[in-house]
RNA sequence: GCCUCUGUAGCUUAAUGGAUAAAGUAACGGUCUUCGAAACCGUUGAUGAGGGUUCGAUUCCUUCCAGAGGCACCA
């Protein structure tokens, strides 16, 4: 009986929250081994491992190499001045081999020109090249056959199977509206998730919402100074944010604000009951708004674990630090220091007034994600600006001995180039943040503009549809397109660029296949005789293959941008084609069904990889 | 002050030690009575500056210059 009393009076807004999170762990832990059970595709049907496979057999054969050199094997397009169909570099495997590429190119061409290839015609060195001519119409007809019997799934891999990868990415502060500048790392994580579940990874995303901390001291100050109730229910989000800039624009002339505000934390902290329903309240809102952007943005996470929910975890962290000697308590100011090795600067780990700190919280976080998951990876996708204080925390985090049961575990900060504003940083607090809602609300219109003064013959329904996926995707690609370090300068324009070099022109040239194939009206099949006439053909064929390839790479560097390298490239290929050779007037049947199944490859890979970075494809525009 | 990242064509970017540095955009010229010209073809145009490492450097090291970010009670 007194047990449940006091079970109730510990009731408070935590404690459904608690349990929420201990079901979202466990639903997730429950997909993990169910995903781990699947069978994955594997890349053994795709020609060009087939051939990489053969080159590594004869690389055994001529070197007696036992060393893992499969991974080493680098297939790539030659130049467009070669005259050869794949090219192979051997100075990385003059490396491994510890001989001259030279003697490598002659031993390893003249053994590959030997073992009577069925896709391999001959191979011939230049210095330290070997380009390979292939038996084209097997490599043709292979890869064709592959991507339409794959469909969507064309591009997977089983290299990563059984592996399982935590990724923490957009974790907005829910306090504030999303900025763009916090739309990269929303973009990048979703997409590496998606990149990593291609190669076979199990991929855990989490979203870690900013729910704790002094901010929610500041914003109830704000509430209960200058709020105004019915002003929040009518617009939460953007009354929330006013009071959020409000504050900081008094606190620069009041200095003492930031106390106060520190204070009501303090309370919040030691479980005041009318404060927390304030923090509930304001919460639920927040998180209200952020996931109707996710939902046009199509992003989607496995966890929603605010830090509020490793606020008493982290004062365990805080009493382990102290016992293992990483960290101290300051004897002047009482605070607690973190104390990081490798000239690492110290960091506070808890506040003179006893509330922790995000760094605690983060601690807890990790230590949460290593006992739950087990992974092999964990990428925090967060911007660079962070760099110093990840370090920090990986540092600490590897001295407290965590990493014991699993030692090969990769803990990264996976770091990208902000948003700049007129060169600087953007800032809630000084009012100079681009909102994202309000960005994908400008980008569809402007879309929807477009789309009006190109084509008359859709109807209102789907013009709107089309304008949501044209402008959304652009959106994302501007952010994934170019690669992660550099820093990104905001500019409403560059945002709308609806011509080359943008998601709309790969949306364009698959509408453009969906519309030939529309106009051929019949069922693609494949052929039995698939062939082609032109090197264009076979030149895309060879583009297609290098898909799985891209992705992996993709994976390696966390880089989504080669995606988007990729797909522009093939889409070129494609409308240089397009223009050469009109594909309904193919008279021949064969030829004609082969064309049929090449567009449809094309179409297919433009759709699988723009799904990878989370854009649509409509199929009119 | 110390540390980190970035510097490529007029502009936005690609190339993670390899062959003649690749695109888009802007400029100029060409291609639609024929599969959607939101496309295609052609011309002009670039590695911040200096030193080093090596068969070979946009890529690695170093000095300088320029920009951005971080460095204790925000997250």
């Amino acid at each position: 009986m007194l047990k449940l009393l006091q079970k109730l009076q510990k009731r408070d807004e935590f404690t459904s929250y608690q349990k929420e999170v201990e079901l979202s762990i466990k639903n997730t832990q429950k997909k993990i081994a169910k995903e781990q059970k699947q069978k994955l595709p594997s890349l053994l049907h795709n020609p060009l491992e087939q051939i990489k496979l053969e080159i590594v057999k004869c690389l055994r054969e001529c070197f007696n190499a036992n060393v893992d050199i499969v991974n080493e094997i680098n297939i790539e397009l030659p130049p467009s001045h070669i005259e050869a169909d794949l090219t192979i570099s051997t100075f990385e495997l003059s490396k491994i081999l510890k001989s001259d590429p030279i003697i490598i190119a002659q031993k390893l061409a003249g053994t590959i020109n030997q073992a009577n290839s069925s896709l391999i015609a001959k191979a011939e060195i230049i210095n330290g090249f070997i380009n390979l001519s292939l038996k084209q119409s097997s490599f043709y007809s292979s890869i064709l056959r592959e991507i339409n019997e794959q469909k969507d799934a064309f591009g997977s891999s089983d290299i990563n199977a059984k592996k399982v990868a935590v990724m923490d990415y957009s974790s907005p502060n829910v306090a504030k509206p999303i900025g763009v500048g916090h739309m990269r790392s929303t973009n990048i994580g979703q997409a590496l998730k998606n990149i990593y579940e291609k190669t076979g990874y199990s991929v855990v995303g989490h979203n870690y919402l900013g729910d704790w901390g002094t901010q929610f001291g500041k914003l109830i100050y704000a509430y209960q100074t200058w709020g105004d109730k019915d002003k929040i229910k009518q617009n939460p989000l953007n009354e929330l944010k006013n009071l959020y800039v409000k504050f900081h624009e008094e606190a620069e002339k009041d200095p003492k604000l930031e106390d106060k505000a520190r204070e009501i934390f303090k309370k919040l902290e030691k479980r005041d009951k009318e404060l927390l329903s304030l923090w509930k309240e304001f919460r639920d809102l927040s998180i209200e708004g952020i996931k109707k952007t996710y939902r046009r943005l199509g992003i989607n996470f496995d966890l929603w674990i605010g830090e509020s929910y490793f606020n008493e975890r982290s004062r365990e962290i805080i009493q382990e630090c102290l016992d293992k000697k990483l960290g101290h308590q300051d004897p002047e100011t009482g605070a607690i220091v973190a104390d990081p090795s490798d000239n690492l600067p110290t960091f506070l780990l808890q506040k003179q007034d006893g509330t922790t700190l995000y760094s605690a919280r983060d601690l807890a976080n990790l230590k949460l994600r290593l006992e739950k998951f087990n992974p092999n990876e964990i990428l925090y996708i967060v911007g660079d600006d962070q760099k110093l204080y990840f370090s920090q925390i990986i540092n600490i985090a590897q001295r407290l001995n965590w990493f014991q049961n699993n030692p090969q575990i990769q803990i990264e900060h996976i770091g990208f180039g902000l948003v700049l504003s007129d060169g600087k940083k953007m800032s809630t607090r000084k009012g100079s943040l681009v909102e994202l809602e309000d960005l994908i609300d400008e980008s569809v219109n402007q879309a929807e503009k477009i789309i009006r003064q190109k084509n008359q013959n859709l109807d209102e329904k789907n013009i709107k549809e089309i304008s949501e996926i044209l402008g959304i995707g652009a959106i994302i690609y501007n952010d994934l397109r170019q690669s992660r370090t550099r820093n990104v300068s905001f500019d409403w324009d560059k945002m709308f660029s609806f011509e080359g070099g943008s998601s709309v022109y790969l949306q364009y040239t698959y509408v453009r296949i969906q519309s030939i194939l529309r106009k051929i009206a019949q069922t693609p099949k494949t052929p039995k005789n698939i062939r082609f006439e032109n090197a264009i053909e076979f030149n895309l064929s060879k583009k297609l293959a290098f898909f799985p390839f891209v992705i992996i790479k993709a994976e390696k560097f966390k880089s989504p941008h080669l995606i988007a390298t990729y797909l522009e490239e093939l889409a070129q290929s494609f409308n240089n084609f397009y223009n050469e050779i009109r594909i309904i007037e193919t008279q021949d049947q064969d030829l004609l069904n082969s064309r049929i199944a090449l567009i449809t490859s094309v179409a297919l890979t433009i759709k699988n990889g723009l799904t990878l970075l989370n854009i649509k494809t409509p199929k009119r525009m």
